[in-house]
This record gives structure tokens, C-alpha cells and sequence, in this order.
DNA sequence: CGAATAGTGTCTTTCAGACAGTATGAC
DNA sequence: GTCATACTGTCTGAAAGACACTATTCG
């Protein structure tokens, strides 16, 4: 009762109450070969020992200062990768989750360029491996691993339609075709090229470098990330594939119905 | 290295593991005397004792099924309301922001109708306050509470750009004014009567209820949110309230560069 | 030259902002 | 009638979509 705040936390023992088990999770993306593509390993360890997993693990109390440096470590121990685009999904928690008893993971999303990934790739040994997000959708995953997947895709995907994230996945300079691209992998949708570029270049998304590239035929100029516009969202999201006019029959009711709006 | 997975569970001691604090907080929201308020607590217990704080806690591993129940356990302690507007915002974890060593915590926030919480309030013992946002700002709370208090009020103020989140701060039936009102005091911004009601309307955000109510001179229609659109995103977001032309000088060269855009 | 890729011109569409107008009821 | 509040008509403007067009390079 007439204890300080001194004394209380001189006698607090952290290990005198139950706390649930906290992790950290991480959802890898990379495009290779024309298909985003997740960082599954294969887990070494009980529980769940052999399974596919989203890479994670256990907060080091001791050298971690931060949540989101727990999340950097992570992706650094499988990839080797210091500064990729990270940002926090969600975190889920529950008794029923793992095993070992009620536990709370919190999910991290981060974008590589694949090609950074493959040349300081060297130092592990828990089997690892990139796989295709259509695949990996339909595989049985760890835990609750696909809920946490599927969130991470939900988050890509939204932000895809009105931020210039996707830039994380390529290289430091890219062509605005390149991106273009990506984008369309991402949102499983094609877009239209004047538009794309109108958009990226009037809200200064992206910067002309100057420099150019020849991969085809006539060469492209390459830009780069207008680090400036890092929180930036445009001011409208890029819309969905319009639905195809049904040409069989019922044209004249929709058409109707439209003029019903007006 | 032989050992099974059911080996491995038996032998399993959560307790022989580090772990971090973990806890639930929230910042709950409600409009009165035309302000967005949030409610706060006094800590009665150590540590931080007497501090100004937001309402939260432990998890109960033994009662709360989910981290989304615990949240919901909170809010219905303090407010005795169940069904309320609950989303988590983020999960801040660092070794340094509660003095009892790593700690983490899940940050939800929630709307409330005044009216519903004024009407359950009785069962406290521990002393509670809504105080005004503006206030609240100024204040020093607890721990890094102000922090989460900032995390959660942009991400309401976000979400009202684009979606019709603040209904959830009104009773179930209300006039497209007293929508309109609750919008521009969390936008701190005056909107255009026409436009709010057509967007509303036309995406079926709320749905008319055929009742009308008298408040001042003519009797207003009263609206209720159309459930089907609960994850529902405009189009396009509110804009933000135009620069006005500064008009002392320079007001020619301003015409010029808007003139220069086409 | 043709083929292929890069990049532009310009019209339409959608939806928010502006603002003046009309409608209804209390007094 | 006046006044206050509810509600509408309709023009403007910003930014996305559609799509045909030109430009550059390779062979």
C-alpha cells in the first residue's frame, strides 16, 4: 500500500506470472521468374518439425531493442538483406495457435529484390526455399501460417492499388515498364501503359535518372524511387479490371439498370 | 533428436523461457459536447501510479480465447458495451517503454455511441475520464501511451477519409447531418453538404429508414449504416481542404503555374 | 524496310468540390 | 410572411481508363 514505485518494481518478477509465448513472423515477397514468390522454410524444429512455415521465431530479449529489430534480425539471418521495405500486418493471438500453449505472433511483411537475396545468400542451413504464391496458397503450412500468408497478400495487394511499394521489389534503378510489370503480377491484372506512366510521373513517384537501358529493341529510360514520396498514396486507387460486358443476353436490362443510377 | 512431437509437448515448460510482457490497450472514442473524446484512466496501481493512461491490461490466458477478446473483455469492463466498433492499429514492443523489462502490446481502438456507454456506466471502482483529443494531446500519459494514442487517432482520421467508419459513433438511426457533424469534427474540417450526401447515398454506405426526425425546423430522414458495406472503401478519399490563394500578393505567378500544369 | 519495344496525344468516365437554388415546417 | 434547417441541380475539375498514335532501335 504505502510501497514506491521503486520498491514495487525491486520486488516485480516478470517470470511470477503467466505470459503467452511471443513470436515474430515473417512474410518474405520477391518476384523471380515472373511470379511473386514467398520465403517458406522448412522447420528443423519441434513443434511442427518438418513442416512448411513462414520464417520467425522468438524475440531475443537480451539483444533485440525493438519489435521491428526482432523483425529485422529475422529477415537479415535468411536473407542477408539490412534495409528491404518491413512493415508490421497484424498480430494474432490465441490459445489454440500453437501447441505449447496460448501464443501471439506478430506478422511482419517485407519486399526484396531477388537478385540482392541471391548473391549474399551463404550462411544457412535450415532449409529454405521460394515459392509461387498460387503454390504456396494450396499448401498446408505450419500453425496458422496460411491465415498469416494470406493477410501479408491482402496488405501487398491493397497497397499495390494506391502506393508506389512495389518499387521495393526491384532493383535500385528499373525501367518503368519493369514496374509496370511487377505491378501487374502482383494485382493478377493487366493496366494501361499510358495511364501507369501518367500516374507515376505527374506525382512524382519515381524519378527520371537520365541514364537508359536497353533490353529490347529501342532503349528505356531508367528510373529510380523518389524517396521523398515514401508515405505517399495517391489520390486514387488503381481501379478493378471493369466487368466484361455480358454479351450473351440481358445487355439491354444493365444497360437499363445504369440509366436507373442516373 | 529421436524424440517425437508429442515428446517434445510433454516436456515443453513455457515458464523455463524468457518472455516479454505482453498486454492489450485501447483507446476508445466517443463524440460529446460535440468533441471526439477518449477515455482514460487513472492507474491505480503501480507502476506509473497515478498516471493518466489508456485503459488496458493482461491478457487472461485462462478465460480470453483470442487477443480480440481480451480487447473486447477491456471494453466491455470500462464501458459495459459489447458490441462496439474494435479493430486492432498496431503491436508496439521495446525493451525499454514499460519499466518492468521487454514489454509488447497489442493497441486496438474502438468506437462508441456516448449514449450506449452513459447509460451501462456503474460498476467501476477504478477512476475514468473522456477527455477531449485536443486535451488528451497536451497531457502526459503513462508509459508510451501518448504514442499509441497518436497511432490510433490517425488511423481513425485515415479511415474516415475513405470509409464510413464514424457511424459506428452514432446511435443506430441518424440524420446525414449529424453524420456529416461527426465527420468534420474528427476531420477538424468543414465539408460540402451536397457532395457528403451523395457519396453516402450513392454507395449505399446507409440506407434510409422511412422515418424522419425533428430536431430544428423541417423534420430530417434518418439513415441507418448498411451492414453489407462494413469493409466498404470509397473510390476516392475526402480531400484535404484547399490552400486558400494567398491573396496579398503573388497571386499572378500562382495563376501562371496553374496555367503551366496544362 | 519490318518487327518490337518505348513512349505520347487526347477523348471519355468517374466522382469529389463549389455553390446557388428549392422545400418544408415552426413561429 | 420570415427564418432555419433539409435537401437538390448542376457546373467545374482532377485523375483514371481507353486506345490510337508516334519514336527509336535492331536486324
Amino acid at each position: 500500500m504505502s510501497m514506491s514505485e521503486k520498491e514495487f518494481l525491486a520486488n516485480y518478477r516478470v517470470r511470477d506470472f503467466d505470459a503467452p509465448l511471443m513470436t515474430v513472423d515473417m512474410a518474405i515477397f520477391a518476384i523471380m521468374e515472373n511470379r511473386l514468390q514467398v520465403l517458406l522454410i522448412k522447420r528443423a524444429d519441434y513443434p511442427q518439425k518438418g513442416e512448411w512455415a513462414l520464417p520467425g521465431g522468438f524475440i531475443n530479449l537480451a539483444t533485440d531493442p525493438t519489435l521491428l529489430a526482432t523483425a529485422h534480425r529475422k529477415l537479415f539471418e535468411k536473407t542477408g538483406i539490412s534495409s528491404p521495405y518491413l512493415e508490421q500486418v497484424s498480430t494474432v493471438g490465441n490459445a489454440t495457435r500453437d501447441p505449447r500453449g496460448w501464443s501471439v505472433t506478430a506478422l511482419y511483411f517485407a519486399l526484396i529484390n531477388f537478385d540482392a537475396f541471391h548473391q549474399q545468400e551463404s550462411q544457412r542451413f535450415e532449409h529454405c526455399e521460394w515459392v509461387e504464391i498460387c503454390k504456396a496458397k494450396s499448401m498446408h503450412l505450419a500453425f496458422d501460417h496460411q491465415l498469416l500468408l494470406d493477410a501479408a497478400l491482402v496488405r501487398l495487394i491493397n497497397k499495390t492499388r494506391y502506393t508506389a511499394l512495389p518499387v521495393s521489389l526491384l532493383p535500385e534503378q528499373f525501367t518503368l515498364t519493369e514496374l509496370q510489370h511487377i505491378y501487374e503480377i502482383i494485382l493478377d491484372q493487366s493496366l494501361e501503359k499510358k495511364a501507369f506512366r501518367r500516374r507515376m510521373i505527374e506525382a512524382a513517384a519515381v524519378i527520371e535518372t537520365g541514364q537508359s537501358k536497353v533490353v529490347g529493341k529501342r532503349p528505356a529510360q531508367l528510373y529510380r524511387f523518389n524517396q521523398d514520396s515514401f508515405n505517399f498514396t495517391f489520390p486514387r486507387s488503381l481501379e478493378l479490371p471493369r466487368i466484361p460486358p455480358c454479351k450473351d443476353d440481358h445487355q439491354e436490362s444493365a444497360i437499363h439498370l445504369n440509366q436507373d443510377k442516373k
